[in-house]
DNA sequence: CGTGAGCACT
């Protein structure tokens, strides 16, 4: 009989104390302790100390009893015990490893980004002859996955004899995770090929990877083939995944569509991420009606939540409402305020305009403002040509630690700042500073799906197979520009160059080379989808507009914040970004 | 006794 509660479990450990002395229980004792300690560690809340003490009172522990407390840690808020405690069982137990350790081993790993450990664990299954077992090739791909290595999880993955769904969807979603999502498509394409059965998980991770990239076209044909294979049709979280697909594709109907269809299997992530989605694509006012109507049905909302409800805000420009959600959101739904909302509530009031009430904010909220919150506000010093402001907030953020590639985005930003104001000289210190380091910015990108393949235009870029017609089409535009009267925005070029070259660089924008090429590519009057990496500039937002009046196109552009649907020479976001 | 999974700040 296995112990089911803690009741149960007090019980028995007062029993095993009583009759503890008595030798002619013996084997009964030991059971009874094994019960025990199996029990405590795998319903244990964290603390296995308890779990623990019992293992270290048996008298001989054997491998199960090991790889019970491996598993409780590598499941623990502390996973890194996990090692420790296989490492302390090899140099003291008589136990040795088998294939039902390693995945939890592995999962450590994965969790803490470990990799250099990880690859000393792929050296001892290789030498004990456990790295063709299936549990233990899966829990390799996901670690080196989790680890950023996903060339590594390709050679494990391209080693197996028999692959399985599990395989598949591993490799698919240890790729999406490694901000490889055309290469995950690609996967799931050959997987389709190759007649391996597709379920829920592969359908989940596939749309993540559809949203990332913006390829509606693939995301169409996996929900038509969730439809047509049933599969998880009803469950949320394919929904959520759906839902998610859509609005990121810019697609806000479909996902509105597919959320009316779930009514009665929704939850708080298909909530959140409809709420999120209508936010991005400036539905504020519907999303706030969402919201509300998820809390009349007692459905509570979690941090995403919220972080979804102040995005909503800050897109709207709705600034006391913004605060004062942040202000009753412990009070009134129970989620203490984290850096993401301080982020979106910082970014509403600096965008407004209100930089003073912002910087307050974050030198007063209780947790420690990241590069990323301090950025935002600089961001929009710049915006408001707060320059003193601006400079200020630079000599502090420089003067955190940079240590992470991440930090790239900070000196561009800086860098950015300095020469919006003519100061050449400290844009020129910033870019040595990037090149002492060795950080490479990451270049604008833009992608666009034709046909169900995605395109990606790098700016500047001339390598594409049809490069000399987007080039042309360009210069069509340009001379259609002209009649317009439509004027470059040249300051947005932050080189110390004459106007023509300003323009020059302008014109080789990456969305503006993904939107020739979407005006050659599909037929006169279908929308134009483009995902680009960074934030647009303000000449490409106003090329936009202007070209969704002259072509008479509709243009949904994705950009790092939000969605701008531009028709008829107007943009949803009414120029407030 | 073990493998893969949904929504957040620039």
């Amino acid at each position: 009989m296995e112990i089911t509660s803690m009741s149960e479990a007090l019980q028995l450990h007062a029993q095993i104390l009583k009759s503890g002395r008595n030798q002619r229980n013996h084997h009964r004792h030991q059971h009874d302790l094994s019960k025990l300690f199996t029990f405590s560690a795998l319903s244990s809340n964290g603390d296995l100390t308890y779990a623990r003490l019992i293992l270290d009172s048996l008298p001989s522990p054997n491998s199960f009893h090991c790889n019970t407390m491996i598993r409780a840690y590598s499941r623990s808020p502390d996973p890194v015990k996990a090692l420790h405690f296989f490492l302390s069982m090899l140099r003291n137990s008589p136990n040795r490893p088998d294939k039902f350790t390693y995945p939890f081993l592995l999962k450590s790993c994965a969790l803490l980004g470990l990799t250099h450990e990880g690859k000393q664990l792929h050296g001892l299954i290789f030498k004990s002859g456990f790295g063709s077992d299936r549990y233990v090739e899966h829990s390799l791909i996901h670690m080196y996955c989790a680890c950023g290595e996903s060339g590594h999880a390709y050679k494990v993955f391209d080693k197996m004899l028999a692959r399985n769904v599990i395989s598949w969807s591993s490799m698919i979603d240890g790729l999406v995770d490694n901000d490889r999502p055309l290469e995950a498509i690609k996967m799931f394409e050959k997987m389709l090929e190759d007649g391996v059965e597709v379920n829920e998980v592969t359908v989940v991770s596939v749309l993540r990877a559809c949203a990332k990239t913006g390829a509606l076209g693939v995301g169409r044909r996996v929900h038509e083939l969730v439809k047509e294979r049933t599969i998880g049709l009803k469950k949320a979280n394919v929904s959520t995944a759906l839902i998610d697909m859509y609005t990121k594709c810019g697609c806000i109907e479909s996902a509105r569509l597919v959320f009316n269809e779930i009514k009665f299997n929704r939850d708080v992530f298909s909530w959140t991420a409809t709420i999120s989605g209508l936010a991005s694509h400036e539905n504020c006012q519907e999303a706030i009606d969402l919201f509300n109507q998820m809390q009349e049905l007692s459905i509570n909302p979690d941090e995403r939540t919220m972080t979804a409800v102040l995005s909503a805000c800050r897109n709207a420009g709705w600034v006391s409402e913004g605060y004062t959600y942040l202000k009753t959101m412990h009070k009134k739904y129970g989620v203490w305020p984290t850096i993401q909302h301080y982020g979106c509530v910082v970014d509403l009031l600096a965008r407004a305009g209100h930089l003073s009430d912002a910087e307050e904010l974050i030198r007063k909220m209780p947790i420690e403002a990241d590069r990323v919150l301090w950025r935002t506000l600089i961001w929009a010093c710049k915006v408001h040509k707060d320059m003193n402001r601006a400079e200020r907030l630079i000599k502090h953020l420089e003067s955190l630690k940079m240590d992470s590639n991440d930090d790239c985005g900070s000196l561009v930003l800086i860098g950015n700042v300095y020469a919006s104001a003519g100061k050449w000289h400290d844009k020129a210190r910033t870019r040595e500073l990037m090149n002492k380091r060795g950080l490479v910015k990451s270049p604008g990108s833009s992608k666009i799906e034709i046909d169900g393949a995605v395109h990606e235009f790098i700016v500047g870029d001339s390598g594409h197979s049809e490069s000399e017609r987007i080039y042309a089409k360009l210069d069509e535009i340009e001379e259609k520009l002209k009649e317009e009267e439509y004027q470059p925005k040249l300051y947005e070029v932050l080189l110390e160059v004459d106007d023509e070259e300003k323009a020059f660089q302008l014109s080789h924008h990456s969305e503006k080379l993904a939107l020739a090429f979407g005006l050659i590519k599909t037929s006169p009057r279908t929308e134009i989808r483009i995902v680009k990496n960074l934030r647009s500039c303000e000449d490409c937002h106003a090329f936009m507009k202007v070209i969704s009046k002259i072509y008479e196109r509709d243009i949904i552009m994705r950009d790092r914040i939000r969605f701008h649907h531009f028709r008829n020479g107007e943009c949803s976001c009414k120029d407030y970004w």
